[in-house]
DNA sequence: GTCTCATTCAACCATTTGGTTGACTCTTTG
DNA sequence: CAAAGAGTCAACCAAATGGTTGAATGAGAC
């Protein structure tokens, strides 16, 4: 459970695959579509989704020959209900959190 | 913003450091008091500390020659936020919670 | 069967990370 | 003032991370 722990924050500590997951939250994709906004190669891109598969938040099948991606936002779960334990965390607030969503596009994510 | 959490979540990533949070949500500690239970070095400890530090988790205090380090939940919020908005999230279960915190114990934190 | 598209692999590189040890700076105490 | 305690700094090291390029693999399309 603990090294569960590490290998979720750690995927999330990336602004590169913390954008990936909002793109999924849109809809599944490709691994071509998911790349294409961003300025690195196809092979970091490839590199970032086996982190993200690894720690469990996403998803890939392979049907035919295009891999497809998808959110799974179970890990997230693990991850949520530690951080539940330090402070009381109001209710979802969910104006905030589209707030958020706002600024934190792809471009800021490039490092 | 996006700067902020990465920082929050590689600060989270590293189980020493989510045990020292475990260990300030009994009470605030010095950080000799911190290191204690650790096998690693004072000076590992102060590092992470300060990685704990500057992503707003704890904020530290020096009241005559001891350094006090308190909880501070504030930087996990927006981390939440962000990540309550993948998957909904049921209300927080204060078991679950405990049965976690339980299998995440120091000894397991040893890199 | 061959070409093309989707994706990964392998080798490499620079930077960051998590740890060590020993010297150093304050602050308290005797 | 001198000694001891609390904590950080500096230099160093090994391993992990995030990126690159070029070759390789595998599946469709013509």
């Amino acid at each position: 459970m603990t090294q569960r722990l590490d290998i979720v924050f750690a995927a999330l500590a990336d602004p590169t695959r913390r954008a990936i997951l909002s793109m999924l939250l849109e809809d599944d994709m490709a691994v071509t579509d998911v790349a294409e906004p961003f300025e690195m190669s196809l092979a970091a891109i490839s590199k970032h989704l086996a982190v993200l598969t690894k720690a469990g938040l996403i998803v890939q099948e392979k049907r035919g020959r295009v891999k497809w991606c998808k959110l799974d936002p179970q890990a997230l779960r693990a991850a949520s209900i530690w951080m539940q334990g330090f402070g009381q965390f109001e209710a979802v607030n969910l104006d905030a959190f589209e707030r958020f969503l706002e600024s934190e596009t792809i471009s800021q994510s490039t490092n």
